[in-house]
RNA sequence: GGGCCCGUGGCCUAGCAUGGAUCAAGGCGUCGGCCUUCGGAGCCGAAGAACAGGGGUUCAAAUCCCCUCGGGCCCGCCA
């Protein structure tokens, strides 16, 4: 919001500073340096030029810091030049005030960069397939792909969120199998929910009776033939089975906080026909070649770029049929508008937030443009996938030129199970990390952890407010244990692998979630006395005087730099750990400077202002991280 | 066998894109402090002294390059 002028002003008189001596011009860069007390952004440019002269750099930067002019700054205090050859700034913290905190003390003027131009974007994310219920595994993508979702339509795109259901492969038949053959239930025990019902107990029993019962395999098959014709009465029960699992999925995912605009069934786009005319057009293209002999032969298949020859995929089976990653390609061909629209869309359900969720189909329903033909499209799968993902990606490209830059795959390594968690639950008895597995029934259910967490939240809920009703505490304890999760799925590294352990994850403490909701509330309180107190902020007597003040004003200002970098990287971590850092700042301020006890009228209405400035700045991050927020707890 | 990713104090992580400053930064855990002060889900301090190992590039490497080791994933006419 303001850090950004101040190191435009900085480069600004680095560059004329440059121009005015005798030294070459050379690219450089700002940085904050490794410590505060060298200043507040450093350059490196006499290490640049010291490297081409082969000159002391110290000898460089005294020249040129000599030379550098701030008349014409607001933002900078005073520049120095330091061993061994930086060039340091510091802020002018009295105009870095006056010039932000009037503009954040409302959430609307926290602004975020206008890095999308309205352009049009779709992000898929969730994709689980309906025959079970979500896991801490799936969380972690839902995680993901709604804070993208977020960074990106704050940023000024036109976002989309698509969720692709898979309700025509063999796990989908498997669960039928077990209503049909081994003669489950429809109604679950009361007490479950219907998700949890299939998953837990028919999907992983008919993949255990599989092994004893090869006759299951041959009803498995016949119902997936079966499900090829849509009008069949199979295909019809399959459709209430999974469209009530579905619902009981997007409910998990609604507790999390996300929202969707589309969803898009894999049945429709594979009776659309889309596939038709996209294999038409890769054999006319020479794309995809018939396999005249050999181990393949029969097939068409398409080479994968950068693998040996005999590492060819097969995208049709010599038997006619398509296989899974054949079925991905119409469907990226249609995200980004290389064939025309198929589909109408129906109002599938009213989400909590108030907006429609729109569902494509091929009969009823209207036509729209909002979710196909995208700029750019990012799908959110797991780093397992990424083969696939590449090879749908190159044959995209050659179908059409740029499609390598808009057709975008955000991969993230998976949820573990750590040692102790996996044998607490009976999984495994063995020091090592154990991956999940649906059909196994290794993992822990999205609802389940989240009842866990909300429950440990509540003790201390209740607590802590002895006065408030108990409906009033499970409100905020299930707010504290949806950050708490989310938060702990978006802060790290999209490569590293989270090792969940029950728990551990159930902390409340630390780098967590619940900590940048405590800093909010305190936030919160603060201003809710002042106002009982009629204790205005100062708005024309500014004055920033201690070093925690300083430190909460240029986390503030940084901002907008933060929210640009991670939706530019498609990084929520960036942001996730930001928001900490601010926090920290925050209650570095609120142990050191007090507020509403504070004698002198300019120095409080300041800090008061810091407080609005913070609250708001922070309500804007927690959004955009797809967080609860609460005012109390 | 080929490809991708990871390896930072006892444990978990940030920093790596764009190499630089005397102490490589947080969290957890351990030990010790801080409520007559806006809420202790907080703050302060201490101990531990670590960028897997080796080589290279450079005035300068956790960061770039190469090799080795350890761990994970992918490599099906399954999805």
């Amino acid at each position: 919001m303001t850090f950004r002028e101040f190191k435009s002003e900085a480069e600004n008189v680095v560059e004329e500073a440059l121009k005015r001596s005798s030294y070459p011009t050379v690219e450089f860069n700002l940085s904050e340096p490794a410590e505060e007390h060298y200043g507040d952004l450093a350059s490196n440019i006499a290490f640049q030029i010291a490297k081409d002269l082969r000159r002391p750099p110290m000898k460089i930067a005294e020249d040129i810091a000599r030379l550098i002019d701030l008349s014409r700054s607001n933002l900078i205090q005073d520049v120095s030049a330091d061993p061994p050859g930086y060039i340091n700034f510091r802020l002018n913290y009295k105009a870095l005030a006056e010039r932000l905190l009037p503009s954040i003390q409302s959430s609307d003027g926290v602004k975020v960069a206008d890095l999308g131009k309205g352009a049009k974007v779709t992000v898929e994310h969730t994709s689980v397939n309906p025959n079970k219920a979500l896991h801490i595994g799936h969380l972690r993508n839902v995680a993901i792909g709604d804070a993208v979702y977020r960074l990106l339509k704050h940023s000024n795109y036109n976002v989309k969120v698509l969720n692709y259901i898979d309700d025509s492969g063999a796990q989908v038949a498997d669960i039928l199998v077990g209503f049909l053959h081994l003669n489950y239930p429809q109604e679950p025990p009361s007490d479950v929910k219907f998700d949890h019902y299939c998953g837990d107990t028919i999907y992983v029993k008919v993949n255990e009776m599989y092994e004893q019962n090869p006759n299951l395999l041959e009803k498995q098959r016949q119902i997936l033939k079966e499900l090829e014709d849509p009008a069949s009465k199979i295909s019809e029960f399959a459709k209430s089975i999974t469209s009530k699992i579905l619902i009981e999925q997007l409910k998990t995912c609604w507790r999390f906080g996300v929202r969707y605009d589309c969803l898009n069934f894999e049945s429709h786009i594979v009776h659309s026909r889309l596939w038709d005319r996209v294999f038409k057009e890769l054999k006319e293209k020479g794309i995809v070649k018939y396999a005249e002999d050999g181990r393949l032969k029969g097939c068409w298949i398409v080479e994968v770029e950068g693998e040996e020859e005999g590492e060819e995929k097969v995208l049709v089976r010599a038997d006619g049929t398509t296989t899974y990653v054949a079925k991905d390609i119409p469907y990226a061909a249609w995200k980004i508008g290389l064939v025309e629209d198929p589909f109408n869309y129906i109002e599938y359900v009213k989400q909590p937030d108030g907006s429609p969720l729109w569902a494509t189909d091929l009969n009823q329903g209207f036509k729209k443009t909002d979710f196909y033909g995208a700029e750019k499209t990012i799908v959110v799968i797991d780093v397992r996938q990424s083969r696939l993902q590449r090879i749908i990606k190159a044959v995209l490209s050659q179908l059409s030129k740029g499609v390598e830059d808009r057709y975008i795959h955000l991969g993230y390594a998976v949820v573990s199970l750590s040692p102790q968690t996996a044998k607490e639950m009976g999984f495994s008895e063995e020091e090592r990390l154990l991956h999940m597995s649906g059909r196994k029934g290794i993992y822990l259910n999205a609802d389940d952890v989240l009842d866990a967490l909300k429950k440990k939240a509540l003790e201390e809920t209740v607590k802590r407010n002895p006065n408030e009703s108990l409906e009033w505490c499970e409100r905020v304890s299930e707010s504290i244990a949806v950050a708490a999760l989310k938060f702990d799925l978006l802060k790290q590294d999209l490569d590293k692998i989270v090792i969940f352990d029950l728990n551990k994850s159930l902390r409340l403490e630390g780098d967590t979630g619940p900590y940048i909701l405590y800093s909010y509330v305190r936030a919160c309180r603060i201003l809710e006395k002042a106002d009982e107190e009629d204790i205005a902020p100062t708005t024309t007597n500014i004055n920033i005087t201690t070093p925690t003040e300083k430190k909460l004003l240029k986390d503030l200002s940084k901002f907008d730099l933060i929210v640009e970098e991670a939706a530019r990287n498609l990084s929520p971590k960036t942001l996730a750990r930001y928001t900490i850092d601010l926090s920290t700042s925050f209650n570095n301020f609120y142990e050191s400077a007090p507020v509403l006890s504070c004698s002198d009228a300019a120095i409080r209405g300041t800090r008061l202002m810091l407080v609005r400035g913070f609250k708001s700045v922070l309500g804007k991050a927690i959004d955009l991280l797809g967080l609860p927020k609460v005012e109390r707890m």
